[in-house]
DNA sequence: GTTACTAAGTGTTAAACATACACTATATAA
DNA sequence: TTATATAGTGTATGTTTAACACTTAGTAAC
């Protein structure tokens, strides 16, 4: 069966670049290709909208296809339409960015991709198509993100402590931040709480353990 | 002659968003449909995606073609595909905002659109599609970029006084802003320099004339 | 030509916020 | 007991923001 049309159409499909951070590393979730083009190339997770699909729906039903990761936080980027950015029609891709709490990062790939895995944001490999692009875009809405939204929050497990915390930031920033300057503004937000535990990390003083206080609500501070 | 796929495409259009302030109002820039769906309801100027046409070229395009409106600051915003925006076909909506000075913003609407008009921000007719909330969003995005970025000196005209500036920034803010701390802190930004001349527009004290230091120049700043 | 009117133009003070900076506390391990 | 490593804490200074009212220089009306 075929599909006609009286004016040629566009390949519509969606992108995302999943964020984590583990070992203290900015990570990215990459999933390598089965088929043509860029086969065995590392690419973003995604694949095409499917006809009666919504934009959003279409990203995460692709990342769980491929990666088996569900249920995170995510948010149109850009889309993406060079005439030649694949070689096989023409192909608009809708990019979305999305963060994972590190305590989630388990992966389950799925048929459609031969291999998922996380990648340090400074160690990726070769990319398919302009998928380095959407990466970069992506790392520096995030990094904007850090000075204006709570957004953050997001990828952090269930308990942390403010030094993990900040590590997060500073990752993302790219700059070293003061820890008693960090800790005032950090707390001033009202959004954190001590649990009462303390996480005993080496032979140092152990740290107290924070939760975020409602940690879907994302909002705007400065 | 038809387009085969072997699976079902969408159909990708660009619409865009132009603003521009006039009578001291913020207007934007609509085209009346001349054909269905919605015949001779109010629209975004915009149309379908050549095969082989960048994104932004194509929003270009359109808007020159319906309006005869071009070389303006035009930025992508949004990309609407909710599955029933359109009543024809799936239609996925890469839209963009752009900016006019009031001083170039003459129209000469072409063959594809039956008319094309500016209309007050707030008194804007029915509209078709989804473009109501298109314009919103843009709206929303443009009044954040008056706080981090000198994006708004894309409306303005050649020369122009403080106060016509300072009541730009408070259409778009929704607020009143401080005459002695709004002058204080746009020429801290040092990008408006003295013409020398100034103009006479009422029975009162005439005020100095500005202008951009360098125009295409966008900033952010804080 | 005096007066009424209107928007242009101009500084200071107080409060809030951001930045820079160094030592003590509490655990582990040898 | 001592060495080591990270956790945890406060103050002082500079910068930015916010609040606030009068004088100036034109036009228009009488």
């Amino acid at each position: 069966m075929t599909y006609q049309y009286a004016y040629p159409h566009p390949a519509v499909t969606t992108d995302v670049a999943v964020f984590t951070l583990q070992n203290q590393q900015l990570q990215l979730l990459l999933v390598r290709r089965a088929r043509a083009p860029y086969a065995g190339s590392w690419a973003l997770p995604g694949g095409f909208l499917d006809i009666r699909e919504d934009l959003e729906a279409c990203a995460r039903r692709e990342l769980l296809e491929e990666t088996g990761v569900s249920d995170l936080y995510i948010e149109q980027l850009y889309t993406f339409g060079h005439p030649e950015r694949d070689p096989r029609e023409r192909v608009i891709s809708v990019t979305y960015y999305a963060l994972v709490p590190s305590d989630r990062t388990r992966l389950h790939p799925g048929s459609d991709a031969a291999d998922a895995a996380w990648f340090a944001i400074d160690d990726l490999p070769d990319l398919a198509f302009d998928h380095a692009a959407i990466i970069e875009l992506a790392r520096e809405r995030l990094a904007a993100k850090t000075l204006y939204s709570t957004i953050i929050f997001q990828l952090m497990p269930e308990t942390f402590t403010l030094s993990e915390l900040q590590s997060v930031y500073e990752i993302l920033r790219r700059e070293q931040l003061d820890k008693r300057n960090f800790r005032k503004w950090i707390l001033g937000l009202d959004r954190l709480e001590e649990t009462g535990a303390k996480r005993r990390n080496g032979n140092h003083r152990p740290a107290k353990i924070y939760r975020v206080k409602n940690p879907g609500l994302i909002e705007y501070i400065r």
